[in-house]
DNA sequence: TATTGTAAGTTTGTCGACAATCTGATTATC
DNA sequence: GATAATCAGATTGTCGACAAACTTACAATA
């Protein structure tokens, strides 16, 4: 009797969450762009990449296609694979869509019940708690990671499984943004003042005020991204992932994702 | 002289789009999605499909991956791979997001100089005609090709490459929620009307009332495919997929998108 | 009769190998 | 001296094959 507890209801166990080695793959690829290890522009071979991962190039080159889907790679011909540079029209992009995104989060945030309304500003209290120590740290990887967090809870409370995913893949392309413009992090102050005020602005009920907030925030973003918009970064990784055309694509047909 | 002319701009050349294999794959099978001949709940196997296509089964592989992570396809463990089943759940995540993607398409819309939108307003206009054809013909497929053109150009010019390509994976979804809750297609008189009524909302720069049209009508849509919730396709095919569990799945993360 | 155990068959997941292609440099020619 | 052509090297794209895992059917037992 002791031991094995709490299967009280026989019929609702948990299901098994077996993983796919593809699965695993793109989760440790997706880590290593968002933790810098892959920076922008990085052009590696898939011999070379499988090898470390300790997996053949079959898995390997399956789960690149993932991360292409989500926009994370680009796939030069006969070049292995290349982690997105953003560029200002990437940044733009990015932060606009966010900016219509997560207000409408907000106002669904308000209309939840009272309990996980409750859940949901605990949540996100603790990851202000984490800004706020990563701050007084100064460690500003710390601070970017619970920054990330901090909207994944929105995310994930927004009861669109859609939407989380996009915003998900939104915020490792922020992170991108970040280390195309810049070379490495730098400790942001303003964030955590930022970010308490949009707890405070969703524990009043106010979701008007939240979405103003988040909107001023992410155009304040975009801003500092783009505020030395010729001098960041032209090394050579960046000219060969430049095979990959950004102005000149003909703009007749950009319905569907199909490498880019 | 005869002959090539117009490259009087040399520099200029429209870059040559040579596409993957893997992408033509991904498109084919994309397609098959969308013109039914790969029903929602369809197992298939890699080695027939891959013959089928007349490529071997790693291309087929990757290709899969990818539109896996548009959550077109689901592969269940070692069943190769089926066409997504929507479920209700589904279908009102789809239209809510369209139904606060669009409008917000139609406010960018607006704000493009005079002659892109003359553009817009004519390509739209062409999207109507071929749906009145259609109309006339009583051809359901046609119409619902057309209806799914007319919302790719609205994304197309909607300004956001990261917009475009979701509203575009959004739109085949829509369409695999008609092929989940019926059998087949149906003709549907309102949507001639009510897209008239929208090309002249935003003729008349009215995009509040183009807004408030477009979600009446994806709400309109929602009931009639939830009209009878349960009688909806319940045949074998469901429950094989069902092996990825719709509701007891653990809420605990749901931030990123990994094979689901 | 229902349930469990066993076994065969089929299919996936993974790996290794081959060939076509591209890159980069070196050499020859105008 | 600069441009074009050639050649070697390396790497991707694709295919075939093997082993593990899962499914399904059948048989045995309680």
């Amino acid at each position: 009797m002791g031991g094995l507890e709490g299967n009280r209801k026989v019929g609702r166990l948990a299901p098994v969450r077996r993983t796919s080695t593809v699965d695993l793959i793109a989760e440790r690829l997706r880590e290593a762009v968002v933790d810098g290890s892959l920076p922008p522009g990085t052009v590696l071979g898939e011999a070379e990449l499988a090898y470390q991962l300790g997996v053949s190039r079959g898995p390997l080159r399956e789960a690149m296609q993932r991360l292409t889907a989500e926009g994370l790679l680009v796939i030069p011909r006969r070049r292995g694979l290349a982690v997105k540079t953003m560029t200002p029209e990437d940044v733009r992009d990015i932060h606009w869509l966010r900016a219509t995104i997560e207000p409408e989060l907000g106002r669904r945030l308000l209309t939840l019940p009272a309990a996980d309304r409750r859940a949901v500003l605990a949540e996100l209290g603790t990851e202000v708690k984490r800004m706020q120590r990563a701050l007084r740290r100064d460690d500003a990887r710390a601070l970017g990671d619970a920054y990330l967090d901090f909207h994944r809870v929105l995310a994930s409370w927004g009861g669109s499984v859609r939407l989380a995913r996009m915003l998900g893949t939104l915020l490792i392309e922020t992170r991108l943004c970040t280390f195309s413009m810049f070379e490495h992090f730098e400790v942001h102050r303003d964030l955590v003042p930022e970010h308490v005020a949009f707890v405070e602005a969703l524990a009043a009920d106010d979701g008007e005020r939240f979405g103003i907030l988040v909107r001023a925030h992410l155009e304040a973003e975009v801003r500092r991204l783009l505020a030395e918009p010729e001098d960041a970064k032209e090394d050579d990784t960046d000219r060969l992932l430049a095979e990959t055309p950004d102005e000149p694509q003909p703009l007749d047909r950009l319905d569907l994702p199909e490498g880019l």
